[in-house]
RNA sequence: GAGUCUGUAGCUCAGCUGGAUAGAGCAACGGCCUUCUAAGCCGUGGGUCGGGGGUUCGAAUCCCUUCAGGCUCGCCA
């Protein structure tokens, strides 16, 4: 369905055009006045320069041409040029309906379907997620969601990290720990055993371990180096461990993703890109984009327009193997291979924007992605403490994503039980819905390039622009609506009423703008746009509800358009926190 | 050194494809619960939009310059 915005935008360009301008000056937005207007038109000033005319005159031109409109109650022209506006109500109310009875609920879907990859979650095999992750993680959730609600095709995939120096390490860690295993005898030539010889939490203490000796002992990395290109060169045994890594790691990282409500579609792994790179290195050679430059074979990708040097995009490493770029693009060809997306987004740090622009001039050039292929790099900003560095634990260690969840469960958990009489598990429950809304909503609330202070204090608060605010309206709204049909009424088709006060007007008037307001979060992959459009709504809806009394309306249609209008606040706030990637408990 | 991002109220952040009086929240202060969840609502105080130029009828927003900070700059990922 049309959007409101562009409703209002359709009906003066028709004015423009009558009066006899450009109908693309019909730009509609919301005013920036709201004492005297709901709505306003600045298209009669940039018409003033084009037509060499006052820009008033126009204006008014434009305004004489509104008259009658069944969209505008009100029109008025002030001082240089301005075109004020107030929506009719019965138009207002109209567009409501249709909103209510639209599946999508007024988002706009689009024409032409995308298929869309989203890599995101940055995770590693054998490797915690700590703090670092969390970004990746709930951006790129949040993107997918906003992108599938316009009805593109969207993948998600968590591209593990797997095939690195780091397998090789632990592998070595583990054969100094325990060399009697069957994986490390040269001579076996039976089946492995199905069981890991570890557990994830052994897992999670060796790979730091070995790092840390790799760092210190040169010997130890030669041997991990070796271990590592024995892996990748079909040492049997090295690979068994290998496939119990992943079997154990993979479990692990299921659970705690979906602890986060983040769910990927695919759980390709570097290693799933390797069989394409002999091939792509080939064709790379054969078609003389790829050359020899210090021993390295290496694609140039500067550009005449670049401001700086851009240093060719390595394909390998001047001993021969291939390195992170390489698996890349490797994994661009299999992604167009097996799904041939017309846009993949990475949602990763932004300090590898550099990284990113050498392999996607790479991928263009040498034709491994379509011509029209969009590579998008959204890249976010550092998550620091509140001494604005970089987030650490108060031992100054790396924050397990574990512990931080559970950290601020326990506090919303505090909360909970200290405010009402609870039921243990039910509060256990709403402690964990509201711990991930102020986990993620104080994350998606930031614009994401930027760096942004995590402080648990005010995630954690219940005032103020937080997701359990947000969460405490729909609670309320929740408990009217039970309250309501506990009455046995049966519910309203869709009865929304006039609006009685201006508090309800707004409330009205912000619903309608709902779709814009994702399609604007959609068009920039910004869910912090989505969270200042609830956070206005909860705002709206909370001084409604102050000033409203709806059970106990006496009249029973007014009621009924009153329980229509806030069962749609409720809609909309729902569908908007699920875009975030959070939803509301019953109770809280 | 080069490139790039950031700088808005005491603090944390919006606003940045140019528009009217720069907005929120927290913190501070003052009101509002016999009535749908007060985890709420209403109000008060608080800003040379880092500095300086320029373009424009009009600049937090665009251009130049300067200061401060972050980040990046071929064999890590």
């Amino acid at each position: 369905m049309k959007q409101f915005i562009t409703l209002m935008e359709q009906e003066m360009a028709a004015a423009f055009e009558k009066a006899g301008y450009d109908s693309g000056l019909a730009k509609v937005t919301v005013s920036n006045r709201p004492d005297l207007c709901e709505f306003q038109c600045n298209g009669a000033m940039a018409a003033a320069k084009k037509y060499h005319k006052a820009p008033f005159m126009i204006a008014e031109e434009v305004a004489a041409a509104l008259e009658g409109s069944t969209v505008f109650s009100e029109v008025s022209v002030v001082k240089p040029g301005f075109i004020n506006l107030k929506a009719d109500r019965t138009f207002v109310q109209e567009y409501l309906k249709t909103m209510a009875a639209d599946e999508h609920l007024s988002i706009g879907q689009t024409d032409s379907p995308k298929t869309i990859i989203i890599d995101y979650g940055g995770a590693n095999v054998a490797k915690p997620l700590h703090v670092g992750h969390l970004r990746s993680a709930v951006i790129g959730e949040s993107i997918k969601r906003i992108l599938r609600s316009q009805g593109h095709k969207v993948i998600g995939d968590v591209h593990l990290g797997d095939w690195g120096l780091q397998m090789g390490l632990i592998i070595t860690e583990l054969r100094k720990r325990s060399p009697e295993l069957v994986y490390f005898d040269p001579e076996y030539q039976g089946e492995y055993p199905k069981e890991a010889p570890f557990t994830i939490s052994e897992l999670e203490e060796i790979y730091p371990c070995a790092s840390a000796k790799s760092k210190q002992d040169p010997a130890y990395k030669e041997e991990a180096m070796q271990a590592t290109y024995e892996l990748q060169n079909g040492n049997r045994g090295y690979h068994a461990l290998w496939e119990h890594i992943l079997a154990v790691s993979i479990a692990d990282l299921r659970k705690n993703y979906g602890n986060l409500n983040v769910e990927f579609d695919l759980w390709k792994k570097e290693s799933d890109a390797q069989p394409y790179i002999p091939d792509m290195v080939q064709y790379l050679k054969d078609n003389g984009y790829a050359h020899m430059d210090q021993g390295a074979l290496v694609v140039d990708v500067k550009e005449e327009s670049d401001t700086k040097e851009i240093p060719p995009c390595m394909i390998l490493k001047s001993d021969g193997s291939s390195l992170y770029n390489t698996t890349d693009l490797a994994t661009l060809v299999m992604r167009r291979e097996l799904y041939d997306p017309d846009e993949v987004i990475y949602v990763v740090d932004k300090r590898q924007e550099l990284y990113f622009t050498q392999v996607f001039r790479c991928a263009r050039k040498t034709g491994i992605v379509r011509e029209n292929t969009q590579l998008e790099f959204l890249g976010f900003g550092t998550m620091n403490g509140t001494d604005g560095k970089p987030f650490k634990t108060r031992q100054g260690g790396v924050m397990r994503l574990e512990h931080l969840i559970a950290d601020i469960g326990e506090e919303m958990y505090r909360k909970i039980t200290e405010n009402h009489e609870a039921d243990p598990d039910e509060a256990r429950q709403t402690a964990r819905l509201v711990a991930l809304s102020a986990l993620k909503y104080g994350d998606l609330s930031n614009q994401a390039s930027k760096d942004y202070i995590f402080d648990v204090e005010k995630f954690t608060s219940f005032e103020g622009n937080t997701g359990p605010y947000i969460l405490y309206t729909i609670v309320r709204i929740k408990s009217i609506l039970a309250k309501y049909s506990d009455g046995a009424q049966a519910a309203p088709v869709c009865s929304i009423g006039s609006a009685g006060t201006d508090s309800e007007k707004e409330l009205q008037l912000l619903l309608a703008r709902f779709g814009s307001s994702i399609e604007g979060a959609a068009a920039e992959l910004a869910p912090h746009k989505i969270c200042a459009y609830i956070y206005e709504l909860a705002n709206a809806f909370n001084h409604f509800y102050h000033e409203t009394k709806i059970l106990s309306e006496p009249d029973p249609a007014r009621k009924a358009g009153l329980i229509a209008l806030i069962d749609l606040t409720r809609e909309v706030l729902e569908c908007a926190i699920d875009l975030l990637g959070f939803s509301a408990p019953e109770r809280m």
